[in-house]
DNA sequence: GTCTATATAGCGATAGAC
DNA sequence: GTCTATCGCTATATAGAC
């Protein structure tokens, strides 16, 4: 590879730019709702022009999930270098997911029946970045289970689905929109009921 | 009141035809991407009759919730009767949540920014049926809470947000679609990581 | 109250000039 | 690659006959 020309690097911030607004505009509104128009007007060009970078609505909103989970991705391997169990790891990246959501940085992760959810297992990178990450969260999972720190009877894709569930939970924006509790007292309490349920913790 | 004529009994008898076949589309597609030419198809009849009995789609959308949110409470009301503590009450909820959801009889709540959320929201009935429902249940939760059997420290309404988060949780409908486990056994794990968390219970 | 036919509008995507 | 202008389709909602 050569080193990348002016052209090249103009190019790469513009689509930065508008995988930015898409961003955005899914945390905001979500698939369905957002409309390429208004992708084009938050990126300031003209939809036709947009349509020059990426093919489609839903290739727009499929780079926008990659670069997401790309980001989760080297959140994972920074956790990997640490000296952590891997229960504290995996309620890190809990922690990590609901930081995100909180601060408008990460689009819910859709749910079944969704349009988004056939645009992405349509997507090749984004169903490969997925199976990697889970490949890693599955090997923290089983650790985590032989140290007695989550249940054995459970099956690690249950726990893993869990806990990509907390990428699409309402009670945190629920939470976030009251405004009556504080950003870090909101991540304590749903780590908690992630982890040691509504009953909390036994021994405490 | 006077007896309600023939007249009267067939419209009623349609109507509820109508709002099955919405609850039913709902359940499939959920609201955005259910048409009104898919209900007036499923109730096999021309899309102008249907604006006859429901003058929107938002209003046919919210006929369905509301009969919903009347079953629940109708449920609630026979679960009152019943000789139960508090948190074996919330538990028998949650595990109704589930079996309606994995029967197909029951849509999904809508999440934050959904179209739906904002068309419930409008809607006098449904926000009146979800506050008494609340309220039954804000009850047990406090009760729960000084039994012991909820954590002490927890506000109700975030115990309240995560009641009614499992009726959007994503878990259940994977695992159904995966069909690997037994319903009943699905339902035992799920009750378990609502209430005892993924770690399980401690003194088990 | 049921139908057929149509109005109206929004949105994804494209044509074609520059 | 950017723009303006427009196509083509779909979906909500309505008109008007019966």
């Amino acid at each position: 590879m050569n080193a990348p020309t002016v052209r090249e690097r103009m190019l790469r911030v513009r689509e930065e730019a508008i995988v930015d607004a898409v961003n955005h505009l899914l945390v905001d509104k979500g698939y369905d709702l957002m409309t390429v128009d208004e992708v084009a007007a938050a990126v300031g060009i003209a939809k036709a022009s947009l349509y020059k970078h990426f093919p489609s609505k839903e290739a727009l909103a499929a780079a926008a999930m990659v670069r997401t989970l790309q980001r989760a991705q080297a959140f994972l391997a920074q956790l990997a270098l640490q000296d952590l169990g891997a229960a504290a790891r995996l309620k890190a990246v809990v922690r990590w997911i609901m930081q995100m959501q909180y601060d408008g940085a990460m689009p819910s992760l859709p749910s079944e029946n969704s349009t988004l959810r056939s645009v992405l297992t349509g997507d090749r990178a984004y169903v490969q970045l997925l199976m990697e990450v889970s490949e890693v969260l599955g090997g923290w999972i089983e650790q985590a289970q032989r140290d007695g720190d989550i249940d054995r009877r459970l099956p690690p894709d249950v726990v893993l689905f869990t806990l990509y569930a907390r990428a699409c939970d309402p009670v945190l924006p629920i939470l976030k929109a009251g405004g009556q509790y504080e950003r870090e007292q909101v991540f304590e309490w749903l780590l908690g009921t992630c982890f040691d349920g509504l009953a909390g913790p036994r021994q405490g």
